[in-house]
RNA sequence: GUGCCUGUAGCUCAGUUGGAUAGAGCGACGGCCUCCGGAGCCGUAGGUCGGAGGUUCGAAUCCUCUCAGGCACGCCA
């Protein structure tokens, strides 16, 4: 579709462009909102009308005169207000799609893409706010990769921060136990939820462990004695759990930055240097951050105020930390990091940061392009983060770097009192809680994935009654995975989820196992077409490059419908492209559902084996073969895996 | 207080950047297995798009005001 607007929209201009002041970025198309309407419509006419204060209709009249043969196109009609109603020759644009299956039109537009997403403290395990992150970075990332970028995951650990203190403090000081103690302790990233629920709240109540604490900070930070080893083995330790959690919902990463690694190699030394250089910040000497570096915010943040980089003390805050790592993402630093293998995933190794030096000879960062994939509340500091780039006269990196916001999820009261919590004082009357690591408040990503996976086997047993376990415990989990992914998608990314149970374990509707049964149930008409009348998959592929199709031969009804499927399939690419421009990935969940819709009811009614007539039977098959291959690709691209039975 | 976000069917949400009669799912009600898998299909009911002005051929969408809710604004991360 996108080939053929493009078509159009230069043919147009040839027709129109002498008699009319019109330029390409005038004609946009639009999909008509019923049948009737046509294929696709043009509203230019209106909008030539409003600069001439003319008739829309009799524009549209004069324009249509002008416009007797584009190619692909049918025929074309004058309707409503003044729109230009455009119908296709259907059997040449479903042959012309068929030829296309595999060839796709994107192009992509940066040299590098750097996505960070993740980003799990590693100091308990991973919960349902952490899922959405995931699944949003990560559906980036494949609709980036679909659309032929070159694209490099990043998930930051901070493995030197307070969270991490606070568990540490917990083993010390409240459990006595020391590193050899850690190999006994199972299910760790539960274990640690608990610890630091209980150590934040001792915390909280024991202001006299202050000092002890911000010692074990300190020590952490610089490396030192029995809190840093601890330190590190607990955050490698939980990070491997949630690496194993968001392994199930397919999520990967190419590597893990570290704040330790930043901090043993003076990334913030170095920035600060070059802030100093260039005037990003001064020092305070009077006022209430007498003492401080300061960055001075511009109006479109926050008027006229200053951002303390580096604390009267000497030591640097977490937004300083954060611009040097974002210069590092940008290969503007001068610095990099030394990298070791981490982990093993689907045969490509996951390399984490160390700064420690090796003569490994891998390099990462120095993208052209930047997606930070962090909750909504961090907007404020994000922007901080880009002024920081722009302090240093690096416009065109702070214009390339986006920060990927989204909503929280929150919990209703009823998950609440599911997870056997009490409504805190003065929550009693809110709507929703949110999610809290520090009071051990929230559903446990893998928790979630448990009771999905028992559900999803439950219902596999149900129907196929006898597989082997491996294989049904196989299917559960990618029907659980399926039913997570889209769960997290189909809510536009400012939509504040508001976890429900229930729904998020509804297999039924609109969801992701709906979806994976439309595909199933394709795959499973083509199986059988191999096993009963040995079309193979290759032949398929051979009759989509030469397609000797023809809608004409349908009745009116099955010709409409199949139409609607043909177009609908049609304009995958767009909605790829148009779901990164707005970073809204519902749109791709949703394009991938109506495709749906519209295929079961399809295939309801219109059958492939049993059809007598070869010519019909070669349409349909095409035309299911064509929706197979869309949708495929599309639940490819959320994550969404296609079981081979269900 | 300042900034950002949200308000659409009983519930949960879409609405392609201003287009044609505002759409899905769930729930409710009524149908559909001689036929490629019923996690499915078909149908019915359900709307003053928070409210009031404005902009124009045309507004759920843009502007102003207003009501309600949320988030952010630290020498925490």
């Amino acid at each position: 579709m996108i080939r053929l607007k493009e078509d159009l929209r230069k043919a147009l201009l040839e027709k129109l462009e002498k008699t009319y002041d019109v330029s390409a970025g005038d004609v946009d198309f639009l999909y008509p909102p019923q049948p009737k309407f046509g294929d696709i419509a043009l509203s230019l006419p209106m909008q030539l009308a409003k600069k001439r204060r003319a008739n829309p209709r009799e524009v549209a009249g004069q324009i249509l005169a002008r416009l007797e043969v584009l190619p692909g196109v049918e025929r074309l009609e004058v309707a409503g207000a003044g729109f230009i109603n455009i119908f296709l020759d259907k059997t040449a644009f479903f042959r012309a799609r068929l030829a296309a299956l595999g060839r796709p039109a994107l192009v992509p537009e940066e040299r590098k893409i750097v996505v960070e997403h993740t980003n799990i403290n590693p100091n308990k395990a991973a919960h349902i706010g952490h899922l959405r992150n995931a699944c949003l970075g990560d559906t980036l990332v494949r609709c980036l990769r679909a659309k032929g970028e070159t694209v490099e995951v990043q998930n930051y650990i901070d493995d030197t921060g307070v969270q991490v203190v606070d568990v540490v403090f917990g083993l010390m000081e409240l459990e006595s136990k020391t590193r050899n103690d850690l190999g006994k302790i199972e299910k760790f990233d539960y274990y640690c939820w608990d610890l630091y629920a209980r150590t934040a709240a001792y915390l909280d109540a024991h202001p006299e462990a202050q000092p002890r604490k911000a010692e074990i900070l300190r020590r952490i930070e610089s490396g030192e004695g029995p809190e840093a080893a601890l330190a590190h083995d607990i955050s490698r330790r939980i990070l491997r759990a949630h690496l194993e959690t968001m392994s199930r919902i397919d999520a990967s990463y190419d590597v893990l930055p570290c704040e330790s690694s930043i901090l043993g190699l003076k990334f913030w030394e170095r920035a600060f240097e070059l802030l100093k250089d260039k005037g990003g910040i001064e020092r305070a000497e009077d006022g209430p951050n007498a003492g401080c570096w300061v960055m001075r915010l511009p109006e479109d943040i926050d008027k006229d105020r200053e951002k303390v980089i580096v604390r009267s003390d000497g030591t640097v805050t977490y937004v300083g930390k954060d611009i040097a790592y974002q210069l590092w993402k940008f290969g503007l630093l001068e610095r990099d990091f030394s990298y070791e293998p981490f982990a093993e995933k689907k045969g490509r190794t996951i390399w984490i940061t160390t700064s420690v030096p090796n003569d490994r000879a891998v390099s990462f960062g120095r993208a052209s392009k930047v997606y930070n994939v962090i909750d909504v509340r961090q907007s404020y500091l994000q922007k901080i983060v880009y002024q920081g780039l722009r302090a240093l006269h690096f416009e065109a990196q702070a214009a390339k770097s986006l920060h990927f916001s989204y909503e929280m999820v929150a919990l209703s009261p009823r998950s609440l009192g599911h997870l056997g919590f009490e409504p805190a004082k003065g929550e009693t009357g809110k709507s929703f809680v949110e999610v809290s690591g520090r009071k051990g408040l929230g559903v446990k990503a893998d928790d979630l994935l448990d009771l999905l996976e028992r559900k999803a086997s439950a219902e596999v047993e149900k129907r196929h009654p006898g597989l082997p376990p491996e294989t049904r415990h196989r299917i559960a989990a990618e029907i659980a995975r399926g039913a997570l992914r889209y769960y997290m998608l189909k809510f536009a990314r400012n939509s504040l989820i508001i976890f429900d149970v229930d729904e998020a374990l509804s297999f039924e509707g609109e969801t992701g196992p709906y979806l994976m049964y439309t595909a199933v149930r394709l795959n499973s008409i083509f199986r059988k077409l191999e096993e009963r009348e040995g079309v193979a998959s290759a032949d398929l592929v051979r009759r989509a490059a030469d397609p000797a199709v023809d809608l004409g031969v349908l009745k009116a009804g099955e010709k409409a419908a199949l139409w609607e499927i043909i177009v609908a399939a049609a304009q995958f690419e767009e909605e790829i492209v148009h779901s990164i421009a707005s970073l809204e990935f519902s749109h791709l969940a949703k394009f991938a559902f109506t495709l749906s819709q519209k295929v079961n009811a399809y295939y309801h009614k219109h059958t492939v084996l049993g059809e007598a007539d070869p010519a019909v039977k070669n349409v349909r098959t095409m035309g299911l073969h064509l929706a197979r291959a869309v949708l495929t690709e599309a639940l490819d691209l959320m994550g969404i895996p296609v079981p081979e039975k269900m």
